[in-house]
DNA sequence: TAGGACCTTGGAAACACTATAATGTAGCCG
DNA sequence: CGGCTACATTATAGTGTTTCCAAGGTCCTA
């Protein structure tokens, strides 16, 4: 998906910036979930000029063409996913790392519960402690 | 657990005043998991000089005593759901309303993947659509 | 009744995110 | 190739949520 974005020419009405492109390399392959100011630190120095503004447009543009999930996994920000495939999360309760569980988890329903709700998709979260906080607390 | 807390007396640290026992008393039962905005506005009528700051205050301590869930399921706001028994939610994606599904859901953990992260529970996340919602899309 | 611990209040501030308006630029068409 | 148009970018201001802080209030204990 997001190789398709980086390839030359117009693509759906996206247009190939060098700002985008930036954006598209730091995601492409990317599994730590970062959050908008996290894309921003690592490519405006590469890209001085960048605005916030230009990195908040381009991943609302990604999310709404489906190219990259928006996680709504952590309490105080928005974190981006360029991983579309049906996997789920861990995250770790001590430092908000969040670790994929690729794959998809076949789920038992209940029925009659979700009557009149037309279900499309859904997300498990998985919470714990990461190898690094467990050692940690272990210590204290 | 909430109807513990409004009983009289101390009760590990927590100390019952009339805005507490507000917020106790608009939680307990409710199954909207409200905003913190939300509890204000509702609260606020009855105790007119309640402040913004007792809302956020009070509940973050219920969290933290771990008699009041807090929810990561809307992207925009915290949301806080006073039932702490098992159970997962289902989100609709039009009204961002959020149901319950009541009771355990058994989940085959791949083995291996979160080799290191020790796992303290998860939660299952639905989306979709509301009856409400789903007749409104037909009719366009 | 005085002291201390804790709570409440209002305002300010921090933070994430969005909107706006002016400027810049890519891609198309002649 | 050059200009037009549509779309992107930028800086800045604004919005909404949540936290911080300092001053004052209330309740328990002695």
């Amino acid at each position: 998906m997001l190789k398709k974005l980086q390839q030359k020419g117009m693509f759906s009405g996206f247009k190939r910036t060098p700002q985008r492109l930036s954006i598209l390399e730091h995601l492409d392959g990317n599994t730590s979930h970062p959050s908008a100011d996290e894309i921003y630190r690592v490519v405006a120095r590469k890209n001085p000029s960048m605005s916030f503004a230009t990195v908040y447009n381009t991943l609302n543009t990604l999310v709404q063409t489906g190219a990259v999930r928006e996680l709504t996994i952590d309490p105080d920000r928005k974190r981006y996913d360029p991983d579309t495939s049906a996997h789920h999360h861990l995250i770790c309760l001590e430092c908000k790392k969040v670790a994929d569980i690729p794959g998809d988890i076949p789920l038992e329903i209940p029925r009659g519960v979700a009557k009149d709700f037309v279900i499309l998709g859904n997300h498990i979260e998985f919470y714990g402690l990461c190898a690094t906080c467990k050692k940690l607390k272990r210590k204290k």
